[in-house]
DNA sequence: TCCGTCACTGCAACCGGATTGCAAAGTGAC
DNA sequence: GTCACTTTGCAATCCGGTTGCAGTGACGGA
């Protein structure tokens, strides 16, 4: 184990290690420190992403990490178009999350930045009978504010 | 085209080579033979499975006639989740195809397939000021009909 | 008709994100 | 402490996507 990892647990920030557990994650340093980066955030990151900013961190224990907070809905993911999962924490306040309380998600094609549109919820439509609904994207492509504006 | 009435794309319809030449690309043995294959398909399909239908052709001449064809909006793409990016056919009447007029895509994880929902079109949201749309990817994933009867 | 140019295609190599096998290190129960 | 199980790091691998390059073909001009 590396010198970031060597906190003192007391120290560590209380509510994630609680959001772990309320989630029936077992608490290990890994995935506090994933969970932790990934809320400090406020855009989502890829899994290479996450490993420059974790830089002590394999990228094969991001990897399993991820997949863990995933199966235990801590986190969520979605592909934007460029190429590479893109993961966000659930700030969900209950353990379980609907669909309908997700946000969408913006690409900017010239910027290559994703980003979170909070204010705007997912518009969840009515499948045809037998669809189970587990989850929804909604990603829009297209010019952020920024480069639009750079563009006009 | 002679007479205006030929320009009427319903009665142009038919090859092609047409299509084709209606979205300004120049309609070579690749190119057709890929819209081809895509307008024969029922559903999306990836890179990797158009190499495998037209086998003869090289994955690189698949990817770059892709392009050109998306380019020139002859198709679509889209993620649905699996890893791989998905083409369709872009069955619209005009050569622009507005994004309201696009149907929503269904990933089943547990067959791994890939469904059009072409009843449901995708359900345009309002964005903040400065984001300028192009194009928009809605996908569910969840259980198809055939598994989620499977699993009950 | 021949020639030059440019678009198109196939082959092979490459890239990078995702994934896995395995051994070492850590953790908890006893 | 010991044992069984979990977690982590390292290295290798997989695979979809992408590119460089050379050979081929289509087309227009002399």
């Amino acid at each position: 184990m590396h010198s970031e990892f060597e906190f003192n647990r007391t120290m560590a920030n209380g509510t994630i290690e609680q959001q772990l557990q309320d989630h029936g994650i077992h608490p290990t340093a890994a995935r506090i420190l994933v969970l932790q980066k990934l809320s400090e955030l406020t855009h989502p990151v890829s899994m290479t992403e996450l490993e420059t900013e974790l830089e002590t961190m394999d990228k094969s224990t991001i990897f399993r990490t991820l997949n863990v907070l995933l199966e235990h809905h801590a986190i969520h993911s979605f592909e934007d178009g460029s190429g590479s999962v893109k993961y966000e924490i659930c700030r969900c306040e209950s353990t379980v999350c609907r669909v309908e309380n997700r946000h969408i998600h913006f690409y900017c094609e010239e910027c290559n930045r994703t980003f979170c549109i909070d204010d705007v919820k997912i518009p969840v439509v009515e499948l045809p009978d037998g669809y189970e609904i587990e989850s929804i994207n909604y990603t829009v492509k297209g010019l952020c504010p920024e480069c639009s504006g750079r563009k006009a």
